[in-house]
RNA sequence: GCCGGGAUGGCGGAAUUGGUAGACGCGCACGACUCAAAAUCGUGUAUCGCAAGAUGUGGGAGUUCGAUUCUCCCUCCCGGCACCA
């Protein structure tokens, strides 16, 4: 019997692939759909590791199988291949950026067609191509003519010790990736896409995306849409020449807050502005209009100097009252006092703050700090959800006044909580305010009912109310009842005998402070014990407005709308910030502007592009800010193409992201030297069917390419409004030590050693295997798991060379029905990216075809099966059985309903759930049949008597129901 | 703190969506072959128990004849956001 020779084989095969042109992949073949599947290409940073064998190998099982179910699948790879690696080892090794990525490429290419992958060269893109960064440059030029690329002084990460800016990928927790050197933030002028004016479409197109729920979420948390309003704040001076003032809007001095929460402005008691806030810095800087200028000076210098580490790790508030002027709530009418604080950001909103210290946490904490009014102005309501009972109900109008008590125990630290009996509900002494009665006597009167105990001394009213609608399972109606909180302490132990049905409703609880925290289940009187316990806090939740004029009584809700149309306007702000593109490095595509001192930025003509990266001897920057560029003056010194005046170029280079936004779209048209890619061919193939890729792109290259997506799609450049179908994050591979591999640690699987040992169908079938590939988890390398996936693709060469001799020729009943169920369960596997449990079927076969022996053409059917995962070693076994073309021509195996089906079932004899035998029926036999059956198997464990009730589950179980004593 | 996703043997992971928990693989144990070892093949392998049996899917309650699966509460792990008004 042959060896299994996998060196031999898949060099064989992957020779004669290449040489029948079998990848090469046509736009159009009649009678398939086309597919397009895509994996995120690759980084040329020269050497393939495992994880490009997980990123690549496994979704190619998958391109695989849907082109033997009949799909005219797309499947291609390039080279993302500008970056900053490039650069730093032309620096060290004083190579070529070029020299080194195209070396790299070279290397790789070859690595990659190891993998036995149906790859498409000849659709191959790679970035830092003259003819690919051509069509990089005119994209982002049809922005900038759409006002959608512009330039402006914005912060930067920059390393003082690289003398550069770093991308904010390359900023470690706020330290220099490279040198660890601390970043800086310094102003630069730079490019910026406007991704913000797309924020709302790249949140509200995800719903109709099939992705992870995770990157959904990742998405809008990144984006971080708010929905509030903009009320403006009037601002009075003590010196009256400022108050007569008319701003350029023509309007007088004010300032515009941001807020979500425009139902709590009549408890706005001051207003915080953002130290970088442009009202503020015009008053200080150019106007001098405030009384203590020079302190608030000196708060805002200080704060520019915080660097972001900083200001992240100290959140003590600080902050400075501006003297000489104060704002208007425009609600009330009041003056009120204006500060400048570091915790409002400059950068979000409108950088100035309604402050609403009773209920928003931060504004709290500052007011107790500098002793400032809290207003309470919503009083919180509560729905509680008392199981199956709660009626869902319009807010009840027949509001009730009640009270709750916290009462203290006579003696101890202890505090009286009830249990409810009926109800999910455990708290205080609760109850309505009878006819005349004050609080007071009313809480009184209720812990009598319901204790007994008789000696009570009044506290103090606590001065918090809550709300709660709720339904009353023993008068059978829903209420809304407003609970105010009272202390009592008991004076001694003295108790009555309470009621019976008293007795029925709750039980009675002592508990010390830790206690009473859990024992309260709701939230709702936790608010009222953190009062009787002396806590404060703002009420963030939702409520019924009070203390605010007209708009008292109403739910807090719908006073959003109503005040923000009377005092201010709807708006929504985002989290997200514009896409700065500008990279003072050598290695990317060059920003085709030209600056000209009369005519300003004027774009690269067309007839121009691409502007070719030049040559320069030196990639490290001058530290001067200015990208490696500034230092080819011959290349930077040119004509303006508009007034053909002295003019230089822009030398800063594009994000490399820029490059990957967009190089689906060229393998759709790779050769086009008119278009970046012709709009019908394009519509071949996008949008792209399935996208496969790692989980660190949610919030970077997926936002990105999307928006870049969306911006093309305005300029009527694309047919389609989101370039990816369907998205999956694959996992991780780690160490077999279960660490990440990494060279310091020792644990890196190199892929190359591995399949020269055991072979690429072994790995490409012990990586589908390792675990379920639509499931992005991290699966330790196990290097004694994948000889047992050697050991299957041993056992079925060794099946194949057994059927080769045999002459079996009729097919054993439970072989045939074993290989339909697998093709069965392979397909819909396949289909899920399920590898695992279809490998885990196709290793059940195995095994039974083993023992029980198998025809050539159970055989064959098998084998194409397999073919998708271990495509040499399947094309081998194929043609030695007889076949002349590739197996991987095939189509994909079609099963037999009606051989799936076996003649007789086991059913499960279960009694009181619990199993206590089996036994063989007729697959068809009817459910008297099975029962009595089943009756019988377990006779000597029952008798008729006992049995209470009988259930049958036609083809499973019977579940016999028994009286036990 | 908010949001999203998880938790099943010694390990990676299965379970037709409410119906035999632990498929398949690894590991481990024993056996066969061998002078021996490797490789290969066979048998066993959730836990406790000699057994009958009992327990068991992060913990606690609930619904159900029956729960890994549904409901509520809690703990822990992973990911995103976070002084974002």
């Amino acid at each position: 019997m042959r060896q299994y020779d996998h060196k031999k084989i898949e060099k064989r095969w992957q020779k004669e692939w290449e040489k029948k042109k079998a990848h090469v992949v046509k736009d159009k073949v009649a009678g398939k759909k086309n597919e397009y599947l895509l994996v995120e290409f690759a980084y040329p940073s020269g050497n393939l590791h495992v994880g490009h064998w997980y990123a690549f190998a496994v979704p190619d099982i998958y391109g695989r199988f849907r082109r033997a179910q009949g799909r005219n699948v797309l499947y291609p790879m390039g080279f993302d291949a500008f970056g900053l690696p490039a650069e730093n080892a032309a620096i060290k090794n004083k190579l070529n950026p070029r020299t080194w990525t195209y070396a790299n490429i070279k290397h790789m290419k070859g690595q990659l067609a190891s993998m036995g992958a149906s790859f498409d060269w000849s659709r191959e893109v790679i970035t830092c191509d003259p003819d690919y960064y051509r069509w990089t440059q005119w994209q982002f030029l049809q922005f900038y003519k759409k006002g959608l690329a512009y330039q402006k002084e914005t912060a930067a990460n920059w390393c003082p010790n690289d003398k550069t800016v770093l991308a904010n990928e390359q900023v470690v927790n706020g330290r220099c990736e490279r040198c660890g050197a601390e970043v800086e933030q310094r102003q630069m002028v730079q490019w910026n896409l406007k991704i913000t004016d797309y924020a709302d479409r790249l949140i509200d197109d995800l719903t109709k995306l099939d992705w992870p729920e995770q990157i959904k979420e990742s998405q809008r948390n990144w984006i971080g849409r708010s929905e509030g309003a903009q009320i403006d704040f009037f601002l009075n001076f003590e010196n009256q020449i400022f108050n007569d003032r008319i701003g350029p809007t023509g309007k007088k001095a004010h300032v515009t807050a941001f807020t979500t929460r425009p139902d709590t402005l009549y408890g706005a008691t001051y207003v915080v502005l953002a130290p970088e806030q442009s009202w503020l810095t015009r008053a200080v800087y150019e106007d001098q209009m405030l009384k203590n200028n020079d302190e608030v000076k000196a708060y805002i210098e200080k704060t520019k100097k915080r660097s972001d580490l900083e200001r992240q790790e100290n959140k003590e508030k600080s902050g400075i009252r501006l003297e000489g002027v104060s704002a208007i709530n425009p609600a009330t009418g009041e003056k009120i006092p204006v500060f400048v604080a570091d915790y409002v950001l400059g950068s979000y909103g409108t950088g100035v703050v309604m402050a609403v210290p009773a209920h928003d946490e931060r504004d709290f904490e500052f007011a107790k700090k500098f002793d400032l009014p809290i207003k309470a102005v919503i009083e919180p309501m509560f729905t509680a959800k008392n199981g199956e009972d709660a009626v869902k109900a319009e807010l009840p109008l027949n509001r009730r006044e009640a009270v709750v008590c916290v009462v203290k125990h006579w003696s101890e630290d202890k505090y009286l909580c009830l249990k409810w009996k009926k109800v999910a509900w455990s708290g205080f002494v609760t109850g309505g305010i009878d006819g005349s009665e004050s609080k007071e006597e009313a809480g009184k009167r209720e812990i009598l009912e319901e204790t007994g105990y008789k000696n009570v001394r009044f506290i103090k009213e606590l001065g918090q109310v809550v709300n709660v609608q709720f339904y009353h399972v023993l008068k059978k109606e829903n209420r809304w009842a407003r609970f105010q909180g009272l202390l009592f302490e008991l004076t001694d132990s003295e108790q009555e005998q309470i009621s019976e049905e008293e007795k029925d409703i709750h039980d009675i609880h002592w508990l010390n402070r830790d206690e009473v925290e859990k024992f309260l289940s709701v939230g709702d009187m936790k608010l009222i014990w953190d009062r009787a316990m002396g806590k404060e806090s703002a009420y963030t939740g939702s409520g019924i407005l009070v203390s605010s004029s007209q708009y008292d009584g109403l739910a807090n809700q719908e006073a959003k709308k109503s005040i923000t149309e009377k005092f201010g306007r709807a708006k929504k702000t985002y989290r997200l910030r514009d896409w700065g593109v500008s990279r003072q490095r050598y290695w990317g595509v060059p920003i085709p502007i030209i600056h000209c001192d009369d005519c300003g930025a004027v774009p690269v003509p067309d007839k121009d592009l691409p502007v070719k990266l030049p040559e320069v001897k030196d990639y490290l920057p001058a530290g001067d800010g200015k990208s490696p560029l500034a230092k080819a003056t011959k290349w930077v010194n040119v004509k303006c193409p508009q007034c053909k005046g002295k003019a230089m170029r822009e030398t800063d280079t594009l994000d490399t992201f820029v490059d990957s936004s967009w190089y689906f779209l060229r393998y759709t048209d790779p050769k086009n030297k008119k278009q970046f890619a012709n709009k019908k061919k394009q519509a071949t193939w996008m949008p792209i069917d399935l996208y496969s890729g790692g989980a660190e792109h949610t919030t970077m290259h997926l936002l990105y390419s999307r928006f870049w997506h969306k911006a093309l799609y305005d300029l009527k450049l694309v047919g389609e409004k989101e370039p990816y179908t369907r998205r999956m994050n694959r996992g991780l591979i780690l160490g077999p030590d279960g660490a990440k591999m990494s060279k310091s640690k020792g644990n890196v699987i190199d892929p190359d050693a591995v399949v020269a040992q055991l072979g690429a169908d072994t790995v490409r079938l012990y990586l589908a295997f390792i675990g379920p590939y639509n499931e992005a988890g991290s699966y330790p390398w196990n290097p004694d798991s994948i000889v047992g996936v050697r050991r299957f693709l041993e056992r079925v060469w060794r099946l194949g060379q057994l059927t080769v001799d045999s002459k079996q020729l009729t097919a054993d009943a439970e072989v045939e029905r074993l290989l339909h169920k697998t093709i069965k369960k392979v397909g819909e596997d396949c289909a899920e990216m399920k590898f695992n449990t279809a490998i885990s079927q196709m290793m059940i076969f195995v095994n039974t075809a083993e023992s029980k022996g198998i025809t050539r053409a159970q055989y064959a059917t098998f084998v194409r099966l397999l073919a998708p995962f271990a495509p040499h070693i399947t094309e081998e076994l194929w043609h030695e059985i007889g076949n002349k073309k590739s197996v991987h021509l095939e189509p994909w195996p079609k099963y037999d309903k009606k051989k799936l089906v076996s003649d007789t079932v086991t059913i499960m004899i279960q009694i009181n759930g619990k199993l206590r035998g089996e036994v063989r029926v007729a697959a068809d036999a009817d459910k008297d049949t099975v029962e009595s059956a089943a009756k019988r198997a377990v006779a000597d464990r029952l008798t008729d008597q006992t049995i209470q009730r009988t259930i049958v589950v036609p083809g499973r179980l019977v579940n016999f129901v028994v009286l036990t004593r």
